[in-house]
DNA sequence: GGGACGGTTCGGCGGGCGCCGAAACGTCGC
DNA sequence: GCGACGTTTCGGCGCCCGCCGAACCGTCCC
């Protein structure tokens, strides 16, 4: 595959925003997806399969239905790096911001364009205040942890982010350990900064930063809220915050 | 602009060529552009009014002439970051790899579709000896350089690939100096790590490998060889890199 | 000044592709 | 078994866009 034909498959409205929602880490449904983005189902599967073609997209069939995710924490960052780009990306509210006037009745304006489980305005206060972006954590509750682990010298931007000698401790104490071979040139980089687009500072990425999330579901300090990327801090999680990171209660 | 939109410029074979041809990092005509992807002068002159547009190029008019270069490294960074997404990229010379059959008169199929000055398999191994790779060092001499930085502690993969503290004192000892803020979050990263399409292993990227490579440059120790991107190491690069570096004369 | 040359603008053409609706298929639940 | 539902396949439509050639503009050089 070349690169144009790589760069066509996110060249599309409708597939950019498949994979966009697809950045929150979890499987979606063909349907799901279809009134996310306001096309139709035939027209979503026939985008859905030529994302699986193409690799950027994994798909996991249950019955009738067809779950999809992104294939990869690198196809994670290679749609986050491509966002990065682009100057003024979307509404504030993270929707990606169609052109207007491609076709007739794909306007987004008229009432929102694919209700979830949560009412509107609440789902973005809620994801405004914690989230998951892929597989790590974010939202003002990302940037905080983002914070704390540098005041606390767990993670140092010297010559790029890095995981210092204390944090290796930190995460042994913790008893959670990072896959062998990240680190390693061509392997998933252990620190990585990604931009928040809600805080609109770095919050943690990488294998740490997935690595912290997921210590953090498995041990119920945060629980998914909704059906969306949405979190919310348990009782456990603010406890586990203040001793391990000196972070307070969390910002409201 | 939207995900969809940026990559949208990159999603066309044609304007794609470019920007690979681009990534050798110095200006390039338009005319040059044209018959290296093989389109009409007019439609070259298209592309790049979107490319640059779009943000990705920026062009110098002199004279009658157009020419025009990558935006800047973080271009380059995306281009190859999407380019070591596609699993067999191309052929093995480097050539895109055109998709057969697009539109009649197209096909690159009948002699090289834009023979530059240094006939075709000279230059092809001159580049593969010795080249740039946007702005730092590629081809054998490429990763030659930073397996020699790695062997000597200049910079290490613990975590990352970073500069090591002898790493700083060296560049001191060299009299050659970062950019401030490399390194910082947002900015250019001190160290990254390339992977070169000849050799197929990682080269040296980032600020650092950009400082190399303006050095060797400044100070002559290599030059540049034809229009293309292809280098010659000269006898004073070979001391230099002798006596900085460790590194035996260079294989052929 | 005049010719050569690089680049651009404009019309026009053709193909690709994203869209939909209708019909069909498979699964699930009653 | 039957209906509901999620998904897929297929035809057909319309737009977008990449391509070219012709004409034009500006620069360079003799």
């Amino acid at each position: 595959m070349s690169l144009a034909r790589l760069a066509a498959l996110l060249a599309d409205p409708t597939r950019a925003a498949f994979c966009t929602a697809l950045l929150d880490g979890r499987a979606w449904t063909a349907g799901e997806l279809a009134r996310h983005a306001g096309v139709a189902p035939s027209t979503a599967s026939e985008h859905l399969s030529r994302l699986i073609d193409g690799g950027l997209l994994a798909e996991e069939r249950q019955g009738r239905h067809r779950y999809v995710r992104l294939a990869g924490p690198e196809v994670a960052t290679l749609i986050e790096d491509l966002s990065a780009f682009t100057p003024l990306s979307g509404t504030p509210d993270g929707t990606p911001g169609r052109t207007p006037g491609r076709t007739p009745g794909r306007t987004p304006a008229a009432g929102s364009p694919a209700p979830r489980s949560l009412r509107e305005s609440t789902r973005l206060s809620a994801e405004a205040r914690a989230r998951t972006c892929y597989d790590h954590l974010a939202g003002r509750l990302g940037v905080t942890v983002g914070d704390a682990v540098l005041a606390r010298g767990l993670v140092t931007e010297e010559d790029g982010p890095a995981l210092t000698a204390l944090g290796r401790a930190w995460l042994t104490d913790l008893g959670a350990e990072l896959p062998p071979r990240a680190g390693r040139p061509g392997a998933r980089p252990v620190v990585r900064t990604c931009l928040d687009w809600t805080e609109r500072r770095n919050h943690l990425g990488g294998a740490f930063g997935a690595l912290l999330c997921r210590t953090a579901l498995d041990r119920n300090w945060v629980e998914r809220i909704g059906s969306g990327r949405a979190l919310r801090v348990t009782p456990d999680g603010e406890r586990a915050l203040r001793e391990l990171l000196g972070v307070e209660p969390l910002p409201a």
